[in-house]
DNA sequence: AGAATATGACTGACTGGTCAGTCATTGTCA
DNA sequence: TGACAATGACTGACCAGTCAGTCATATTCT
């Protein structure tokens, strides 16, 4: 299965993945892809590695290809889909023309946007999950999302504060607090948004409004 | 089965365990004891019921005298780690002396120490961590727990919308808000404390800050 | 009371099935 | 054609769940 017709690379360059190095690439990726909705959807324990390679469309012995073993192909995957949010994180903050709670807003309504429509929400719980037995992936989460994120709060926090927008000025102190109801969102949409739906946008509205004080428009 | 002591417990009654109903239970508290040690550190899959059972000092087989099988013995095992839970919750609410902010300040402070001292915040992690994956535990969690624990919330924010201690009147929609450093704090705990260890007590008064505003004392 | 008998809690070796990881073979590309 | 990629049958370890047998305790009998 998944083979690719024999002849046809020799002159179609620009034909979906001519070269091995292209078409190794490209099942790596269909790999990681399979991996990441198994590993969502059963944890890591009770994740096949069978199935995986089938939902990838692939032999069992191709992902020994490129992951030395089971463990090495969660933090990998963990680490593809870290690097979007990163970029996301780095590319928000840039328009401070308005308001600080502006940016913020703007920057919140990205983040549960991306989180209830992609599969990044069901990372972060996995991280959750799996952290405390996979130590390795809560450093690098740590480094490379937690501590840059809340250095970033911290910052907008600084700089409402210094406006005068915000009030409290322990918040820098913990800018967990700004993100948490966010938090708070992705796990209650994973356990409990059939029990009763949450709208988490309308939630961190009501949080900023304690941090920033009402809304003046009506 | 089921049957009572005819005439044993007469005057052997005073030793520790000495009849059969009493032993028994006391086997069943230590595998569900054990089982909540190795659920925490290695999840569901991962946990071996020959690991329990040497934990417990049993044989495994007595494991399946007990429970119906593996899965019944987690649920059970989530079920009698929140009942505790609950009656915090229910013991709680009743010394609306002071104000509706100390009462939820010496509320958070219970429940935070609760979390940090025994394995409450791990039960949480758990269900977090295999909730989606047990839709009967999500259930009862959210009926026992958080339903309940949302309308106590709802309640407290009500009272101090009435009295005038709160402002924001949007709170009361969103419960989640009031509670969410909290979880923040229990994730926060097993995952990062390493990195960065988290006051959570003073993380939760500087958002009662957010809600109540700004202590007047100094 | 003490012997004889019944009970059922407990044990742990065993079974059947599962699955991570391997490797001899086959297929493909340059 | 020679080098490399991919395959999938296979292996061995592992583990949930079973069950025939044991033995401490309870009950009944004399």
């Amino acid at each position: 299965m998944a083979k690719q017709p024999s002849k046809t690379a020799r002159k179609s360059a620009e034909k979906s993945a001519s070269n091995r190095a292209e078409r190794a690439a490209e099942r790596r990726e269909a790999i990681i892809e399979a991996a990441m909705d198994e590993f969502i959807a059963r944890g890591f324990a009770a994740t096949r590695l069978d199935d995986v390679a089938s939902r990838a469309g692939v032999a069992k012995g191709t992902i020994y290809l490129h992951f030395k073993d089971k463990e090495a192909l969660f933090e990998e995957l963990i680490r593809t889909a870290i690097v979007p949010l990163v970029n996301r994180l780095a590319s928000g903050p840039p328009p401070v023309g308005g308001s600080v709670r502006d940016m913020i807003e703007g920057f919140a309504r990205t983040f549960i946007h991306e989180v209830t429509t992609t599969r990044r929400g069901d990372i972060v719980r996995l991280i959750v999950a799996e952290g405390p037995r996979f130590p390795d992936i809560a450093d690098f989460y740590y480094r490379e999302v937690v501590s840059k994120g809340l250095a970033g709060m911290r910052a907008a926090i600084a700089l409402g504060i210094a406006r005068g927008e915000i009030r409290s000025k322990d918040l820098a102190q913990f800018p967990q607090i700004l993100i948490a109801p966010a938090l708070i969102a992705v796990i209650w949409q994973s356990l409990f948004s059939k029990h009763a739906p949450l709208d988490a946008i309308e939630m961190f509205r009501v949080h900023l409004d304690l941090i920033f004080g009402e809304r003046r428009t009506a």
